[in-house]
DNA sequence: TTGTATGCGTTATCAT
DNA sequence: ATGATAACGCATACAA
């Protein structure tokens, strides 16, 4: 039981200590090429002793320069963020700026809070997968440089993934596999990669002739996707695109909870590859290199910050189709309930050799 | 192409501009009880007109409060953080705190530097599974109250997790199915949680007469776990227990690309169920409740903030062995090494149904 | 109920 | 090479 930490060491009391002036220590630890080596030394002495450390709040009321950028997402937990994150920091790092996360769980209210709050705390936002609308995102942007992830609004910065090309590449996939009739399992409504990813798949399964029916999932995650595979399981399609893979792995929880096998009775397309070696079997799936986005993101919000421009720049991270072992050839006579008996005549399928195109 | 958001609105622009005093403003803010419902209304208007928000930097150098609390982390893509910094954050938003998250990378300098420069941001830190040596955390601590998750420093509060319980059960279970020889692949040596696992283990495997090996693996992830499944396949052991469960599906991994079976040929438990769900088979682990450990870490660092009182508080968090498919009873001789024929005197192993202790 | 004046810890501009 | 001093934007004690 002992008292706080009262206040932290100033500059005022190292100067004194170390018997110069304010303006000599501060020199010391922002400038100085401009002190003597032996007055550099004796100074840093003293701070050591004393446990100074440079306050970032008044150096950032001071010189407007907070040394922050901030980067708000809709959900730490989901495995999507944490390697872009992680991109993030490194590139941040690099550029002398440290990363104040914020986690918004999925709430415009609670987005909109943290970047008010972090708006003179940072230099800057990264906006990954916003949930809020344009016109607030907007307001943001007006204090404080912006980058976009995963959201296209017309003159900010922003970082996009290529969805279509890569949405395009799972549907071709499955219609060669014979697929006619495809389920895809949408995530939040509200979300932009959503209506993203599930407008490339009408557009292509339209062009190709395939049935296209949409499942709601609401919340990218595991529970929904195991709650969406009960609709599945009543539905006559024999392939499933899902919003994301944690979703594809809630339905392959799901179906397998209900008997079936996968990718017999059902193939299974994630997206975002984050989950690849842990599904089983090994999930299809949609690359989207999230870690690419982060640094992308950082690179971008950096050039901003020095050039003092904005320019109205869209950066578009290419997708590509990973093929695992969840997509294989249907039966012939899919089930349509799980009450009916299963066909008799199902074909062998040629066993589909695992692939995978793109790296490691 | 526009140029930057020149300076953020001043309280000194929405006083001029609403007719009444720099103070007022502050106190529309800060003390609206002290002021007239139609002042209040008029400078809301004013201030929503020019986007002004209270400037968290200054006010945290006038008032010495930050509103802010720091969240370190080693490594936020290991899943075991996400579920105890999404806890953290609700916690601490109920308190009326924003978390700054800080990843570390596993790297002691990196902490170090992002509490120092967090210090005069944040008004108390959370330390998870530090890397830095006590003496300087004692240092950090000495500036803001500080709480640690996962190391055992005295003085300082903290949360444990009580591993000897978890650790023993889980060689008590190894032990009743009969596994006289275990491995325990370690997690970074500099690790306390790690130092913490191994010990339980070695004393338990004393305590039940069972010969214990230990193999490293020097990093958390399943990278490592897949290396040390290689020399894991050369050991003449039919159980193993994992630093956690990312090392643990490593070794799965690794073991099944020898064509080993699981848990026929090797049972596997792992440590803090954070892949439950995902692992095949699903694994058994020691559940650690990580998000309880953010939840009170926040709760103990609130207290001590407003309380202004340090108390050399210890929470301990209990740890339960959770049984699931990765563990039964071994083949009567143990493959020694990967060119040893099989033993066509295997015994049909008494299929042991996966039932679950612990909740949900 | 509102205005005035001062300080928070630092950097930056002038001096010396 | 170093010192003195005025901002930076806000909160607050004190006055009115």
């Amino acid at each position: 039981m002992t008292g706080l930490p009262k206040r932290l060491p100033t500059i005022s009391q190292v100067a004194q200590a170390a018997g110069v002036s304010r303006a000599t220590v501060s020199r010391t630890f922002s400038r100085p090429d401009l002190l003597k080596p032996e007055t550099i030394k004796r100074v840093h002495e003293v701070a050591e002793k004393i446990g100074y450390v440079p306050n970032q709040v008044a150096r950032a009321l001071s010189t407007g320069r907070a040394g922050n950028i901030a980067l708000v997402v809709p959900d730490i937990a989901n495995p999507f963020f944490p390697p872009l994150i992680r991109a993030a920091q490194a590139r941040a790092d690099h550029a002398g700026y440290a990363v104040f996360l914020g986690d918004s769980d999925e709430q415009p209210e609670r987005e909109d809070m943290l970047l008010t709050k972090m708006a003179a705390q940072v230099e800057g936002f990264i906006l990954a997968s916003p949930r809020l609308d344009e016109e607030r995102v907007r307001a943001h942007a007006a204090r404080r440089p912006l980058v976009l992830i995963n959201r296209d609004i017309e003159g900010l910065p922003r970082i996009l993934m290529d969805v279509s090309v890569g949405i395009a590449a799972a549907i071709e996939h499955l219609a060669s596999l014979n697929h006619r009739h495809i389920a895809y399992v949408s995530g939040p409504p509200a979300s932009w990669a959503n209506q993203q990813r599930q407008q490339a798949a009408v557009r292509t399964a339209e062009k190709l002739g395939i049935h296209l029916t949409t499942v709601p999932a609401y919340h990218p995650n595991h529970e929904a996707g195991r709650k969406a595979a009960g609709e599945l399981a009543q539905l006559p399609v024999t392939a499933t695109i899902a919003f994301d893979d944690l979703v594809a792995q809630g339905i392959m929880a799901g179906l397998a909870d209900l008997g079936w096998r996968i990718p017999q009775e059902m193939s299974i397309v994630g997206f975002d590859d984050v989950l690849a070696a842990t599904t089983y079997p090994p999930l299809t799936t949609v690359a989207a290199h999230s870690a690419d986005a982060g640094t992308q993101a950082v690179k971008l919000l950096t050039e901003v910050l020095s050039r003092g421009q904005i320019r109205d720049e869209c950066i578009i991270i290419p997708t590509e189709l990973i093929v695992r072992a969840t997509t294989d050839q249907p039966t012939k006579r899919p089930r349509t309930a799980s009450a009916e008996p299963r066909s008799e005549t199902r074909t062998e399928s040629s066993q589909q050799k695992p692939k995978r195109t793109g790296r490691r």
